[in-house]
RNA sequence: GGAGGUGUCGCCUAGUCGGCCUAUGGCGCCCGCCUGCUAAGCGGGUUUGGGACACAAAUCCCAUCGCGGGUUCGAAUCCCGCCACCUCCGCCA
């Protein structure tokens, strides 16, 4: 949720987010319509309401004719605080529903633009020259098979597409990765969670998956609770409804969990291999912290996806997401986009965003500072998306055998093994 | 899944056959007084949200006793639903 203050204080630079984001800036009058109904439906009801517990005083010390009379009068009065209450409370929902309709306020300097404008602000490493070394190309799955890595066609007949079984040596690479992932999460000062991935509606909804993302959600109806596409949203909700002690910030946690995503509106794209699944597992970093830290952190987290990913020798790209490509909760994003060989581009490894104080309006989650209580900024961050590094690790270290080389950083969390063979 | 119990302003706690509850007391914390210093003692303050006053401070108003409804002129208190926790039974990694 957007600043209510700032609606009001500065309506003009939420109409330039909205602008930014590509969406409706007539939102924002009818807003702030909502809000002037809302407050002078809530004064009408506080004016009445008080004249009631005047009246109420009185009775309970009156008696006989004095009290009967008084009571006469009072239940008329009755009848008009309740429908005032009614409509107060239905002025406030009508003004919430509007105010939750808006994205988080877009930084100014973010770059304009949808999903097809890329700004490339850093490169990292370079691609293989695989034509010099000899080496036809193979994709990941190519390769996964052939060292006995994935298994599509039996994740198909268990679970349906875009399912899969880590099968032997692809197990081994995850399990190291974690290892590693964990390690570096350690030295980084990070704590590291295992989280529930199903979580109730208010979770779901107060991190912002519930809006325009909300095709992409699996829903389990019969209990009413939502499986997770990521720990940001049981990491983010760890501390809902909390006021933190501003002593205790920054809290940086490192969760890993499985991700679920129903990839609605996908059909078709990227089908073969893992690179967009149903269901795989992740590690994500998730940081509470004061507003004003948020832009510091935010680069803090990039630089640990950046080191993270550059210890696993994948070439990679950073992007400043367009302000049009945001999700709802974000006010800037930064995606690292690995090499993968077999296509012969740039895609999508992590993504961190700065959320500033998004999430912890919807999810209550506040400090105290002194005297002042205040939402505090929540950031996410990609540690270690299992699928797709796994994916990356195949087709960039490739040999022209078909076999596999282990990344060093990951050899000693698989007993030394240099080479995954093909079978 | 079944039976019973509990849920009060940081923590503990009083209050439940409706109205002096504007929620008691203790601990902790904050401010002040006193005092060679500290402790003790004394006095005051201390839920959160929204709103009024052009900002701030002070002050005032409304809401807030797990959440949501209902009964009533009036609900922490009575009724209904939900949630969480505890005990026991059943089932089970």
């Amino acid at each position: 949720m957007i600043d209510p203050k700032l609606l009001r204080t500065d309506p003009d630079r939420v109409r330039r987010s909205q602008k930014a984001r590509g969406e409706s800036v007539a939102l924002v009058d009818e807003a702030l319509a909502a809000d002037e109904a809302r407050r002078s439906s809530i004064s009408a009801f506080e004016t009445a309401r008080a004249e009631q517990k005047s009246l109420g005083a009185r009775i309970a010390k009156a008696s006989g004719d004095e009290k009967a009379a008084l009571l006469a009068r009072t239940k008329e009065l009755s009848g008009r605080v309740k429908a005032l209450q009614a409509e107060a409370d239905e002025a406030d929902a009508a003004y919430t529903e509007v105010v939750k309709q808006f994205g988080n306020i877009v930084f100014e300097d973010v770059p304009a633009g949808g999903e097809d404008d890329l700004y490339v602000i850093d490169e990292v490493g370079s691609p293989r020259d695989f034509a010099a070394e000899g080496i036809e190309v193979k994709d990941h799955l190519d390769l996964g098979e052939g060292i006995g890595a994935i298994d599509m066609e039996r994740g198909a007949k268990v679970s349906g597409s875009r399912f899969y079984f880590l099968t032997g040596p692809g197990a081994l690479l995850e399990f190291a990765l974690i290892q590693f992932a964990l390690t570096k999460a350690l030295a980084w000062g990070l704590t590291p969670m295992i989280p529930p991935a199903l979580v109730n509606p208010e979770a779901m909804d107060g991190t912002g998956f519930l809006g325009q993302a909300a095709d992409d959600v699996y829903y389990l109806e019969r209990d009413n609770q939502y499986l997770v596409g990521t720990a940001e949203v049981p990491l983010a909700a760890y501390h809902s409804g909390e006021i933190l002690d501003a002593s205790e910030l920054p809290i940086r946690l490192a969760g890993f969990s499985p991700a679920y995503r129903r990839e609605a509106g996908s059909y078709g794209k990227d089908t073969r291999g893992i690179f967009r699944v149903h269901w795989f597992d992740k590690f994500e970093m998730f940081t509470y912290c004061r507003p004003e830290d948020a832009v510091a952190e935010h680069q803090r987290l990039l630089e640990q996806e950046k080191e993270f990913i550059t210890a696993l020798g994948i070439p990679f790209q950073v992007l400043d997401v367009a302000s049009g490509d945001l999700g709802a909760s974000a006010a800037r994003k930064y995606d690292c986009y690995g090499w993968v060989p077999s296509q012969g581009r740039y895609r999508e490894i992590t993504s961190t965003s700065n959320c500033t104080q998004f999430q912890a309006r919807r999810l209550g989650i506040r400090m105290r500072d002194g005297k002042t209580i205040e939402h505090v900024a929540t950031l996410n961050g990609t540690l270690c998306a299992m699928s797709r590094m796994i994916l990356m690790i195949l087709e960039n270290y490739q040999q022209a055998d078909g076999s596999v080389v282990v990344p060093e950083v990951l050899r000693p969390y698989l007993g030394g093994q240099e080479v995954f063979e093909a079978r």
